[in-house]
DNA sequence: ATTGACATATGAGCTACCCACAGGTCTATA
DNA sequence: TATAGACCTGTGGGTAGCTCATATGTCAAT
């Protein structure tokens, strides 16, 4: 199987096949003849795993680990139980990250909507950002 | 003013300010004695609007052509109003993208809480992750 | 002159890919 | 057999926005 089928087979682009290749997480053969990669039922087994992990929010490291322990034919799954705690702390906290900035936004957006547009001066860029207080305590919602 | 003295006073960290430097953002002149950069009001002015549109979701490379409107005289007002909707529309995109992540990942925790550990089998790495198929439609939000 | 504490500039590294490019391979025709 | 053209490949480089490591430089006190 050539880089390109196992890429379509998994609906991934063929570069990222290629680079879970190059850090070590698929492990195809290198033809002789070709010098293709040449990739078996394992590495596409193997790249499901990595893409359904992807969807959990684990990172490639992450998957590199999990992988490690259980070719040492240790039960990889308390280690993943620990990891997705800490991503998931990492993911709420920029759950909340990214809900304040769009509020942030969307205010800034709703309060420039009447503000009219000026010249820069010697010491004002673009007035609407530096004016901008972001008065938002909890509004700017719905 | 040197970059550390800059840095603190807009507490940022002094390599962030080179950063900016680097990619001509800031423009300190540098000193014959030392070669070291020597900032000046002007810098830390634009600094701080730096700060400020980053706090509104502008990326470094919108900052830069807000700034360069700004220095060729004409208003850059139009240009920052369209880049926020820009933005604006990324953002709102990543916040679903977030939320969706973080609901399948919390529903994975409770999924695999009652669970037990495996050891690896010959196409199975971890049944946690290769057997949890995310059945949140809508749920585990609360 | 020298020690030691601090500051600096520069280059490299980080994540998880995507893209450009030069070259190899394969099939179909002449 | 030659060759045109379509497709495929590996490699190196680029992306955002910093942060870190390293080697060197500065400065005040001895």
């Amino acid at each position: 199987m050539q880089v390109k089928q196992l890429a379509q087979s998994a609906r991934v682009n063929a570069d990222t096949v290629r680079y879970y290749t190059r850090i070590g997480l698929l492990n195809p053969q290198r033809s002789d003849s070709n010098g293709y990669q040449n990739y078996g039922e394992k590495d596409k087994k193997r790249l499901s795993f990595i893409l359904s992990a992807r969807q959990l929010g684990f990172s490639l490291k992450d998957i590199q680990k999990i992988i490690g322990e259980s070719e040492k034919g240790v039960s990889p799954c308390s280690l993943t139980r620990e990891l997705i705690q800490l991503r998931l702390e990492e993911t709420e906290q920029q759950f909340a990250q990214v809900l304040a900035l769009r509020n942030r936004m969307r205010s800034a957006v709703a309060d420039w909507h009447d503000k009219p547009s000026k010249t820069p001066s010697g010491d004002m860029i673009c007035h609407l950002i530096e004016n901008f207080d972001n008065k938002t305590g909890e509004s700017a919602s719905k």
